[in-house]
RNA sequence: CGGGGUAUAGCGCAGCCUGGUAGCGCAUCUGCUUUGGGAGCAGAGGGUCGUUGGUUCGAAUCCAGCUGCCCCGACCA
């Protein structure tokens, strides 16, 4: 290929309105444009880079034992009706009337229709496993698109399906997706972590995350510095550590007019901070006799929302009490509040549970006691893991202690159950001639999304370093000085095809343009192999050859390249 | 869905306050020069100023509605 004929609208300056590197970087590069909020067009260097990603995924779903199938973007209603989702979905799922007024919705997922496929199709246990596969453009509504192709309206992912006649099967489905997933995410030459996930709205048990390192990433990993223990911080259990000790202190009841937070009570009486705890009113479910329930946790502490909410107690989804209804039920507002003579069940954190001697709202207006202690001052706690993991804390498996990373979400393997396939009637006959309702698992990568996480992992000041296996070029030639001695751009065309002889991309750039542009071009679309071939350089038959990341450029003989293109990989 | 911005040439912006028919940089086109880190000179093309309505002799400019896009929050792969 040659950037003189390629359609490559690099930028030189940076775009306005784009938050997040990628999102710059792949407009500056030339790789997407957008048409929409949340709508993009993937423009051919863009496009080679998803290409890969594709690849890379098909041949390891298929080695995997899956099939590809192609499924419609449009689907009807009536099978979103049988999940239930039809009414469970928000406006996210973007419905839309045929001519006929009957009501179809733009897929934002496939669950539906491979279960009506397979349903269908399979109705012998004789014929499972089996694992189907799609990828495609999805679509959700997304109440607020950002971030580039990172959080589109429109996106590719890959799902794959699997159906087992029993559990058994379903556990050994999940690993060889889990086991493919690895292998796919080696392949990219990308740092990530497979984590423990909450298993969310899909609903389903076994759940893990696959998670590309990056700083700029939306969600917080937690992991063993001791173990291969590795969770989403929604999920990551927070045991307690230490002892409760005994009582020192007398409890007593101190005048707090102005201290309403936590960190003006410690500030102002110099208390320790994990010497305090904090009271949230939230909603009960229906299983509690109050209609709000209180969760303590350390003042240093913060709640995990995905916790609180899986709690059997407390209301899906979380609702926080409003201001007056705090005053109503506790008889005092939000920076007073504590377990002592608390008029509603309480529920505490594990690690709250084992302070002593600790400060506390009072219940009242303008008051706090200090040296409160469970079991003397107020009735002994019923625990619970309420909150978020810091770093340092101990791992549950007593491995060592736990790190936070942020990470980028790109793949999500589930163990869905008989979820959808109990709901839409998806069995088959089991050995024994009896109907059995088959056990699905379903296993997501967020293709797009790759190519954005790839960059937010891998980039510097002058722009993208690709991970050679999704680089949209093995190698980029640039030829100087062809002007002053025509065997310049002879010569760069012949190691051109000389290198796509032996099977690798390469890009000309023969552009009409000074050196200084077309470096700087290579560099920010990010090719890990650069050649310059120089009137300088083929006076000595030789030409210089670079790598993405290193600084140094090395001189080769025109005779050796391939061999040093290889090694320099 | 709440809160806040913003809309003028392909991109980035000025002009608006104080109304008089649009400008700068980059990019593009032509010619000549130039080739080791985003070249120089000379010339040229390109905008119903988001949209609809109002005020006015006259609106990019003042007023109102609508729409798009972006940011912050709640939601998610």
């Amino acid at each position: 290929m040659r950037t003189s004929e390629m359609l490559l609208p690099t930028l030189k300056e940076d775009p306005v309105d784009t938050v997040v590197i990628s999102h710059k970087l792949m407009l500056r590069a030339g790789m997407i444009r957008q048409l929409a909020s949340g709508l993009y067009t993937w423009l051919p260097l863009g496009l080679r880079v998803l290409k890969k990603v594709e690849r890379i995924i098909r041949e390891e779903m298929d080695r995997a034992g899956a099939q590809e199938v192609l499924m419609p973007g449009v689907q009807p209603a009536e099978l979103w009706q049988e999940s239930g989702r039809w009414s469970q979905f928000g406006p996210e799922l973007l419905r839309l009337k045929d001519r006929h007024e009957r009501d179809f919705c733009l897929g934002p997922t496939h669950e539906e229709v491979i279960t009506d496929i397979v349903r269908r199709e399979v109705s012998s246990y004789k014929q499972l496993p089996l694992n189907l596969y799609q990828m495609q453009t999805k679509f959700r509504d997304e109440v607020r698109p950002r971030f580039g192709v990172m959080r589109s309206r429109e996106f590719i992912m890959k799902d794959a399906y699997s159906f087992d006649s029993n559990e058994d099967g379903l556990r050994k489905s999940y690993q060889a997706m889990y086991e493919a997933y690895c292998r796919i995410f080696d392949r990219f030459g990308l740092d990530y972590r497979a984590v423990l996930a909450d298993s969310g709205a899909i609903g389903g048990s076994g759940s893990q995350e696959f998670h590309v390192l990056a700083d700029s990433g939306e969600d917080e990993i937690v992991f063993s510095d001791g173990s291969g223990y590795a969770a989403n911080i929604e999920k990551a259990e927070c045991i307690a550590s230490g002892n409760r000790n005994d009582p020192d202190e007398q409890m007593r009841k101190v005048e707090t007019p102005t201290q309403k937070t936590i960190e003006a009570l410690v500030n102002d009486f110099g208390i320790d901070i994990q010497k305090t705890v904090k009271t949230l009113i939230v909603r009960a479910s229906d299983l509690c006799k109050a209609d709000f329930i209180a969760l303590i946790l350390r003042g240093d502490h913060t709640l995990n929302e995905v916790k609180a909410e899986n709690h059997p107690m407390v209301a899906s989804p979380l609702t926080f009490a409003t201001e007056s209804e705090i005053e109503a039920v506790m008889g005092a507002g939000p920076g007073s509040l504590g377990p002592v003579n608390c008029p509603i069940p309480l529920v505490t954190d594990r690690q709250a549970a084992m302070c002593s001697d600790f400060g506390a709202g009072a219940n009242e207006n303008g008051w706090h006691y200090f040296g409160i202690n469970w079991d003397r001052d107020c009735a002994a706690p019923k625990t619970a893991d309420l909150r978020n993991a810091a770093e340092g804390d101990p791992a549950p498996d007593g491995s060592g202690s736990y790190l936070i990373r942020r990470g980028i979400e790109v793949g999500h393997v589930f163990q869905l159950g008989k979820k959808y396939s109990l709901a839409m009637d998806a069995t088959v006959l089991d050995e024994n001639g009896k109907q059995s309702v088959l056990f699905m698992g379903c296993y997501g990568i967020g293709v797009t999304r790759i190519v954005a996480a790839a960059i937010e992992q891998r980039h510097d000041d002058r722009g993208i370093c690709w991970p050679r296996s999704l680089s949209p070029f093995d190698i980029c030639i640039v030829p100087i000085g062809g002007n002053k001695n025509p065997a310049v751009d002879v010569e760069a065309v012949r190691i051109q095809n000389e290198l796509q002889d032996r099977g690798l991309e390469v890009l000309l750039d023969d552009r009409n343009l000074g050196p200084g542009s077309r470096f700087a071009d290579m560099d920010l679309i990010g090719i890990p192999i650069r050649i310059v071939v120089s009137p300088k350089t083929l006076e000595e038959s030789e030409v210089e050859l670079k790598h993405r990341t290193q600084d140094i450029v090395i001189r080769v003989p025109l005779s050796d390249i391939l061999d040093n293109v290889i090694t320099l990989e």
